[in-house]
DNA sequence: GTGAAAGCGCTAACAT
DNA sequence: ATGTTAGCGCTTTCAC
């Protein structure tokens, strides 16, 4: 079975490859009777124009891609229709691309710039280090979502919350009901994203509140594992549970991490929250299913990716050059936590 | 910033364009000095090659793709990373392809095939109904996977589990454990892909043991919540418990399902599973970290990326056309089955 | 070992 | 309203 080429159409319906374009592309200037004798040619041969062609040859297009770094991370999946809807509201058409942990996010946003032409681009997740160098040669408007970035230390769009903060919320609620010795899970050793952003929360809620940092209460993920898997945190929450340390709260670094502590802690025969009050970070729908619920910050996934949107939307327009909102997350009250 | 194409980077090195190429691509007859001056340039200028028109020269490549529908089923998650394992180790590159609810699955298959001379395509999950009908267009290698099909319908490449099967499986084990009042989570109403076939062995199991099937038994999904979701199971089992029908024992026709499932139960003050006992489906990471861990069928994820792979290859090698793996799951006894 | 040139399939001037 | 044609940026003969 071969395949049609534009030419091969054109000849077909005895007409030039440029009104069978026109025809494909609701040009308006095309005889009604001549667009549909292509398009039924079209039908009839299934064609289906070479999107390389098409991209090559076009000089500018309304492509947008999100770029993924984690596309498994569950916090990400309520934003994705959200780009979506948001986007072609704008009238862009978009692509999602993941790109794999050993991926170079530069890179392949390079090739996809120039593959597909885009207008823009956003990031979302991933991108820890320096993130100005990073993006010198992205030479298109660009917003970055949900990346472990404090303010300061960039100068490109972005949405965000402030883990630090938020992760400080979390902590003096628990220390609000009663708790002192608080357990926290945290990124593993090497981590400089979220996980050492959260920690940094855990150290200064503490520390207005004058209680004593423990050391054997902070526990790492296991560089084995997946990090912010269900497992890291089970085998973590396990490990911690043996060693004896006495604590009546624990603070996930993630909701994932908190479902696997919830399993440890119950498997030890304590109770939740009665023994030990958990809570998570992120607020994804998991939270509100586990028994008891989790107590956790809810990050407004929604609007950051509509807010990202946004501003790239700006910035392609030329509104505005580089603008940064960092949103507030709420406290999402559930049943993990006990009032002591 | 200007984008440098093949032509700037020859005009620098004051060569030809043919050469660069050849520069890049690793080609063997390229002198050892020039290859070096060309790559630094293009270091040095961060000149990327276009792929739409890469494409579109290629005659051919050895690109490809696996066009997933329901990218978000956890189920999924685990293959991911087999199928580019294995794609490579054939020296295939791979493009993962994402296939939204209201998209047509096999206009985005043609316009890869297209865009980027794919050499074999993998169909993950989806593809209900006349599947002959729907791949006569696909002119090159192609292998389903994790598709509802039955055998019988479907004369193209396959890899799955027999559903009907399995599920028959995992409800006879309750009956083994002395449960007769079984309900069931099924799909939505309308459905007529694995919920309608795991449906089907339920009702072959409850048949040979002489127990009568129950209608109040059986329970839809809720059409108006996301399929297969924590909430559905959640919201539905609810609705169950307080329709006053008694139950020993729950079959979810997702691990997921079993989650939202757990809660309702749990809530409403019954304990798992020495009130009622759940199974689910699936054999997903989380099942194992449910507290109690849910006893489910395991579907061997891995293996069945590894033989769509094979069976890829060998349709491409032109070693054999048309073959089917049917795997067998295995049951997965963990602590939410009560011995009654 | 290297360059010139043809052409992949399409769109968009520019003609007519 | 429609046809002709020049490229988009690259790979690949085919000459040298």
């Amino acid at each position: 079975m071969s395949r049609y080429t534009i030419k091969d159409i054109a000849k077909i319906c005895g007409v030039g490859t440029s009104t069978v374009s026109r025809a494909i592309n609701n040009d308006p200037g095309v005889n009604e009777k001549t667009k549909e004798r292509v398009l039924e040619a079209v039908r009839k041969y299934h064609y289906i124009p070479n999107n390389s062609a098409v991209n090559l040859k076009k000089s500018e297009s309304n492509n947008v891609a999100v770029l993924v770094k984690g596309r498994n991370n569950p916090f990400f999946q309520s934003m994705y229709s959200v780009f979506e809807t948001e986007l072609q509201k704008h009238e862009y058409t978009f692509t999602m691309r993941e790109v794999g942990a050993y991926e170079d996010e530069m890179r392949i946003a390079q090739e996809l710039i120039r593959e597909k032409r885009l207008k823009g681009i956003i990031f979302l997740g991933g991108m820890v280090g320096d993130v100005d160098e990073k993006l010198e040669h992205i030479d298109i408007p660009s917003v970055l979502c949900t990346v472990a970035v404090t303010m300061e230390s960039c100068n490109h769009s972005l949405v965000a919350i402030d883990d630090v903060k938020e992760s400080e919320k979390v902590v003096n609620y628990l220390i609000r009901q009663g708790h002192k010795k608080i357990a926290m899970i945290t990124g593993v050793r090497s981590d400089s994203g979220i996980g050492a952003l959260r920690l940094k929360g855990y150290e200064k809620a503490l520390d207005e509140n004058g209680i004593e940092f423990d050391e054997n209460l902070i526990i790492n993920m296991d560089d084995d594992i997946p990090d912010y898997s269900y497992e890291n945190g089970y085998v973590v929450t396990k490990k911690l549970l043996e060693s004896g340390h006495k604590f009546s709260a624990l603070f996930a670094a993630s909701d994932t991490t908190a479902f696997g502590a919830y399993r440890a802690i119950l498997e030890s025969g304590k109770r939740i929250p009665e023994d030990i009050s958990v809570v998570g970070f992120d607020g994804i729908d998991m939270a509100n299913f586990m028994y008891p619920s989790l107590t956790t910050i809810k990050q407004p996934g929604e609007r950051m990716a509509k807010e990202a949107v946004r501003l790239l939307h700006d910035e392609i327009e030329g509104n505005s050059v580089v603008s940064k909102t960092i949103f507030s997350a709420d406290l999402l009250e559930n049943e993990s936590v006990k009032n002591i």
